[in-house]
DNA sequence: ATGGTTGTTCCACAA
């Protein structure tokens, strides 16, 4: 089972980039963040005739999350417990073929110093306490999505420009830890502890992209018994050096099915 | 220290 996260910086804007990469890669599952529509506006009959069911969960503008999968979608939820106040569409967890899934768009945080950071580390706070009750159930659990966190230094081409920002902070990465702590494993990281220029992220300015000055921060946050099936896990740079390219490109996740030994 | 780019929306904000 092969379940993929791009943080597609607007879902109208990328559908051709989109659509191509799912008619290359086939992947069963494909979780999405930054869609920047209304649910109701999002581009379902496009979806569909590429053979994928959709869940998705909008609001105008910014943020958005969205679930599109070959296979059915179960349970659907679309709110982070623990504050009823928030509006910010950042998350939807579904059931697919046994496994629970997470489309996770994390809140950036900066600037720091603002309500905009409290905001973040409250949010994974809310994260953490979730992902431990997900834990009860021994499921294979996976959570997927633009995390906003660069994990460590060796996550970064240039860190000594990201130490003072909302994605590395000592607090963000304690945060980070913390969920990890629980239990769940940081699939990319565990497999390729030594790989260099391993990133997801190139901004849009200043030639980014041309000189490789990355960041690796969308994750797959694993459950035991996720990482136990765990086959492979990789980013493909290809969609990032695409016209009409997105800022993020995607990681790809691939399970063991049932039956494989 | 600043400016560099993209997307959405409405002339600014978020990233």
């Amino acid at each position: 089972m092969k379940i993929a996260t791009w943080n597609v910086n607007s879902v109208r804007a990328r559908l051709p980039n989109i659509v191509e990469w799912l008619g290359q890669m086939k992947p069963d599952v494909l979780l999405m963040q930054e869609i920047k529509c209304e649910t109701a506006a999002f581009p379902f009959m496009e979806f569909k005739a590429a053979g994928y069911e959709v869940r998705a969960l909008g609001q105008k503008s910014y943020n958005g999350v969205a679930i599109a999968s070959l296979y059915p979608v179960e349970d659907v939820r679309e709110t982070l417990p623990g504050d009823d106040a928030d509006a910010q569409a950042r998350y939807i967890e579904a059931t697919i073929k046994g496994v629970r899934v997470a489309s996770i768009y994390l809140p950036n945080g900066n600037p720091v110093g603002t309500e905009k950071y409290d905001y973040k580390l409250a949010w994974m706070a809310r994260l953490k306490n979730h992902a431990a009750a997900l834990l009860r159930d021994e499921r294979p659990v996976v959570l997927g999505g633009d995390y906003n966190v660069i994990p460590d230094t060796a996550d970064a081409h240039n860190p000594k420009a990201w130490e003072n920002d909302a994605l590395a902070l000592p607090a963000t990465r304690a945060a980070w830890r913390e969920i990890l702590h629980l239990g769940y494993t940081d699939i990319f990281r565990a497999l390729h502890p030594d790989k260099q220029n391993a990133y997801t992220y190139w901004d849009y300015q200043a030639g980014a992209w041309m000189r490789d000055d990355g960041i690796r921060i969308d994750h797959f946050l694993l459950s035991p018994e996720a990482a136990d099936k765990t086959k492979q896990c990789f980013i493909d740079r290809t969609p990032r050096g695409k016209d009409k390219a997105s800022d993020h490109t995607p990681v790809m996740l691939e399970l063991l099915s049932k039956e494989t030994p």
